[in-house]
DNA sequence: TCTGGGGTCCTAGGACCC
DNA sequence: TCTGGGGTCCTAGGACCC
């Protein structure tokens, strides 16, 4: 086997920079919902010392002091331009598996045609740059957690020229490895990684070393597949055809928090009407669903309460009202007053195709007048915008509503914020 | 004043069965 | 002092990913 890990750098800072060249060469970062944290960043912005999910208000002073730029988000931007990235990746490659928002694997088996990986995958990355404007790196190697390992170091070596290849040269898998740390596999989380650390096990190759009971015992199955990627036998494959979503979640923190039932009502309106159409664009329909709703586990002298429940949807549904109805009744029956509450979310469980469905067991899941109407729905936010069609009872400007101070246009995803140039 | 959102997989333990 | 052996199914929680 030979995989190729594709990953676009800084991905949304790139993105943001392709309408903002102005962005090239300063320090700038994305942040996460309500402008809380750092979500990429720019090599200036590391160099600084922004951490990966860093919260904003601990980073806000480096915008006077260091000019770091800080935007909001902007999703739409991100997803069009990783659909472009991705087309002309499945262009020049036979297969793909499209793994990420900003990473692809490619299968570089079938291209026996193909002499020199490295130059060929330094040409896609030259084309991808020029037909997006996105910068990627390539790391080349026979398992797809030696891929990853490839990438990294392709992404911080200048003289790789954005393209590292493992299979080149017998002796680079180890040097690869020894210059990894053991946290900075893909598989090793910050949990695992203090665990190993603590075993003596720190960088890379010493875990493609360690005692394989050991392993097992601190870390199961899947710590013991890590290792055997990392020594070379390919565990996982490439998976072109994506997986039928087992979960439907829309969460949100609200932009401050709220004692209101009305207003969490409100947002739980919201949150289960996508989550609803989120389903139907996949063709499925859930047989249950869960709702949650918590106050701010950071102000500690505040009361606390996290709770959740669930119900079970019966027949199984797609349909908006349905799930609304479902979710806000749930809401209602765990609500207590007296606390001032930040997030909720609505998770859709047991999701199957209809078609799986035993046939006769149950009436159908709505009308074909309901399901129309549904299908009519759809069709209006999908041209319109999404909320341009809505039920009732949603309170536009209630203060559970994210703050996004400094998001930039819909270049690429709304006629009326397409970018204009002039001469 | 300020701390994201959306997923997957695995495992341990309890309920229940014969 | 002693209190079966196996199974399955479900759930909650914990680990990981981007």
């Amino acid at each position: 086997m030979k995989f190729a890990l594709v990953d676009c750098n800084n991905f949304y800072v790139s993105c943001e920079r392709v309408f903002r060249p102005d962005l090239n060469g300063l320090p700038v970062v994305v942040l996460s919902n309500n402008d809380g944290c750092a979500v990429a960043r720019s090599n200036e912005a590391k160099a600084l010392g922004v951490a990966m999910g860093q919260p904003f208000f601990e980073i806000k002073h480096l915008v006077e002091s260091h000019g770091l730029v800080a935007l909001s988000s902007n999703y739409a931007l991100y997803g069009d331009i990783s659909n472009r990235v991705m087309s002309v990746l499945a262009d020049e490659a036979p297969q793909v598996e499209v793994y990420s928002i900003d990473e692809s694997f490619l299968d570089l088996d079938n291209m026996v045609s193909v002499q020199d990986l490295a130059g060929w995958c330094r040409q896609l990355r030259r084309r991808v740059r020029l037909w997006t404007g996105i910068p990627v790196s390539i790391g080349i190697a026979n398992t797809k957690t030696l891929a990853k390992v490839a990438n990294r170091l392709a992404k911080k070596s200048a003289k790789a020229d954005g393209v590292l290849d493992l299979t080149s040269r017998s002796d680079w898998v180890e040097m690869a490895l020894r210059r990894t740390e053991v946290g900075d596999v893909w598989g090793i989380g910050n949990r695992w990684s203090k665990v190993c650390v603590g075993a003596g096990i720190v960088t890379a190759f010493d875990l493609s070393r360690a005692n394989p009971g050991w392993i097992r015992k601190a870390m199961g199955n899947v710590g013991l597949r890590t290792v055997m990627e990392l020594q070379g036998t390919a565990v996982y494959s490439l998976e072109t055809e994506p997986a039928d979503r087992k979960t439907v979640c829309v969460s949100r923190s609200f932009g401050s928090a709220t004692a209101s039932m009305e207003e969490v009502r409100g947002a739980m309106l919201e949150y289960a009407s996508r989550a609803a159409a989120k389903l139907r664009h996949d063709g499925m329909v859930a047989a249950g669903l869960q709702v949650f709703v918590s106050t701010d586990r950071f102000r500690s002298e505040d009361p606390q309460r996290a709770v959740s429940g669930s119900v079970k949807l019966s027949p199984a549904t797609a349909d908006t009202t349905s799930i609304v109805r479902a979710a806000v009744q749930l809401l209602e029956r765990l609500w207590a007053d007296g606390y001032r509450y930040r997030k909720t979310g609505v998770l859709l469980i047991d999701l199957v195709r209809p078609e799986d469905l035993p046939r006769d067991l149950f009436p159908a899941a709505s009308s074909p007048r309901q399901a129309r109407l549904m299908t009519a729905l759809d069709a209006a936010n999908d041209r319109f915008g999404r909320g341009a069609l809505h039920l009732g009872l949603s309170a536009p400007a209630a203060a559970w509503r994210m703050r996004r101070e400094a998001k930039t246009p819909s270049w690429t995803t709304n006629w009326r914020e397409i970018p204009t140039v002039t001469a």
